[in-house]
DNA sequence: CGACTTTGTGGTAGCGCTACCATGATGAGG
DNA sequence: CCTCATCATGGTAGCGCTACCACAAAGTCG
């Protein structure tokens, strides 16, 4: 069928075994053929049920891998019953965010046979308005990055209409929708913690958008860690910024210029940071060896740049898998009429060291760090 | 009423049931229905077949405008025939680069049902027992982006497998194999003459990564752009690079080093211009009025930097989209025998203008007091 | 030790759509 | 007029998989 009937080229080895089956992938029937058993039973392995004895298991997964069998994903999701549809709601997240955040809820919506709309709140300010003519459109659920997650009126309308919501990075879990989220008051803890670590006492810290609620726990977890180590928390080293490019620039110039500048800058996100590495730049200054600079996200801009940034690895795209993931499995428990708990899902971070940090430099202890390269 | 023998299974019961959330996505039968034709007529309306009639053609596109159907892919899919899988191999691209590519490809491939693999070559340096395994498992297609479009041996490799390759963004068209592309040449050429056209003679250029061919395609274009504005060409402006940020940045400061330095640069790629931007800084030059810096790609990269980039907006997305298609439309050809020709499809590029041109300042061009804007 | 549950397995019926063939209606040509 | 192509349409049979039920076999218990 796909291939010219005369000289089969090397594609698929074409077996003969099956009826008229003949040459097209390996269908579950052809591993249960395999695997003496039926196709019911190859099913269930496939999707690890368990009642399955372990030698007949073993005899199916053997000829899954003999035939080199892939479930066709088409079928199952034909099979499985309707067919969902995910909502991926954006306000104004920075570029770098949003791409890793496409990616991972793209891949697994992919996987799943679930269609994803991706839809910008720009357009449309009326969220209530849009969100029920999505709805009415046949969307199943609603994916939701920051700032958006942290809407609970957006969260509610979602729930009210029937629909399921998932937030993913909101700054803390609440309510009755699902969440998939890091700890951020931990992990800006731990960095600032690792700042500490390498010696330096004048941090600096670059707060990010007010209106989402990470950047207050981001900013909780370095003043803990400040207080936690015996530091003192200089307020003319936080400065106010919007997880914007632009406005880390304008933070890091402020930070620079006190009077007394910080010899290591915590910047609560990637953007912020890589604009901190420029401005130092600007000035003269060397990063890391005469200032410190540390980002949180690990978007890829973080290693786009140069130095590469010191930063805290979000687990963006897996978090909006489990997003989907998530939405998948409350769908299904809906339609058997079970109510869906609003699971919460805190996922592990990392902090990834790379060559945006050093010790403080001698020179810069003092007060006046008047730097030349 | 669909359905409505007696005895319906309780499947259908439960489904009906579950109709609490705006369930049950409307069906080719229930557009059949409301169309008074049978589904075939509505199949064949969907499709875009022939042979319907006119009349017959609006009241079924009615229907499906008042029941809001949407087709479902998986059934389509399975019903069309054998499912097709298609790798993406990628070697070491730009980040964010890679990250369009892939959305691009995802994002068609999940709306053709097609299951996408993406495969970096990194852990398994010998291309060959590469694509012949995944060929092996099921492969049907490669898309190939930078570098690996360029290189002829993998894209034989391919074709003489028996599976379809076809290579996005190459320098220029060649052999057998599809390929996606821009005029690379031309539009290095419009940039070049954009930045002209502000009033700028001295202008340097940075050369991508001499083993894609692409890069040697923007060199001429600019070269040509030059002579053709009768500028003559310094040596000196012209530094290579390898489309890294930090190549980049080496560059950048050859070519302020020069004796005589630019008044604008041009480099081949985003990352490089930000990196020419963040040098320009370092020496408290003021982009644009101290300097004009153009970047190409368009990636996110170029505006999430400040100031955003002038640069050529390469419709990655869509080329990589087209992509997915073009091996789509050659797998179901081949399927009934004919050889597939190895379409090529040159994509509009454009010259998008941001906040990192201007004219020359005074000062840097004593020659020519032209406009500024 | 028979009436129960609990397992492991097989059978069957579709999921929504399209390929393919069959049909009835039209018109063209003998 | 009747035969034969040529439409426009309908009917039917699956695509590969899973949900659900049936049913033996193997416990479990009073």
């Amino acid at each position: 069928m796909r291939m010219s009937e005369a000289g089969g080229t090397a594609k698929i080895g074409r077996k003969r075994s099956a009826r008229r089956n003949s040459n097209s992938a390996p269908t579950i029937a052809d591993v249960a053929r395999a695997a003496q058993c039926s196709p019911m039973t190859v099913s269930r392995v496939i999707n690890g049920e368990q009642n399955v004895r372990d030698n007949t298991r073993e005899q199916v997964l053997a000829a899954i891998e003999k035939l080199k069998y892939v479930p066709n994903r088409a079928a199952r999701s034909l099979a499985g019953g309707a067919q969902l549809r995910i909502a991926l709601l954006f306000d104004n997240p920075s570029a770098s965010y949003l791409s890793e955040f496409l990616m991972g809820a793209l891949e697994e919506a992919s996987r799943r046979d679930i269609y994803l709309v991706v839809q910008s709140t720009e357009t449309q300010p009326d969220y209530g308005e849009l969100i029920r003519r999505l709805i009415d459109g046949g969307i199943g659920g609603f994916i939701l990055p920051p700032p958006l997650c942290d809407d609970q009126s957006v969260l509610d309308e979602i729930e009210d209409a029937g629909a399921i919501a998932v937030a993913v990075g909101p700054g803390r879990a609440s309510g009755s929708h699902g969440a998939v989220l890091i700890d951020e008051f931990q992990a800006a803890f731990d960095m600032t913690g690792h700042i500490i670590g390498l010696g330096h006492e004048r941090i600096g810290f670059i707060v990010g958008n007010p209106e989402q609620v990470a950047s207050e726990r981001r900013l909780q977890g370095y003043r803990e860690a400040m207080e936690n180590a015996g530091l003192a928390i200089d307020e003319a080293l936080i400065a106010q910024g919007q997880f914007t490019y632009r406005s880390g620039m304008v933070a890091a110039e402020r930070l620079l210029n006190a009077k007394s500048p910080p010899t290591a800058i915590f910047a609560s996100n990637d953007d912020m940071a890589a604009a901190t590495v420029a401005m130092a730049h600007r000035r003269h200054l060397d990063v890391p060896n005469d200032i410190t600079v540390c980002g949180f996200d690990d978007t890829e801009l973080a290693s786009s740049i140069w130095p590469e940034l010191t930063t805290i690895r979000q687990p963006i795209r897996e978090m909006t898998a489990q997003a989907v993931s998530m939405i998948a499995k409350a769908y299904k428990k809906a339609g058997r009429g079970k109510e869906s708990a609003g699971e919460q899902l805190t996922l592990p971070y990392k902090l990834v060291r790379r060559n945006s940090d050093a010790g403080p430099s001698l020179a810069s202890s003092f007060n006046k760090p008047e730097s030349r390269e």
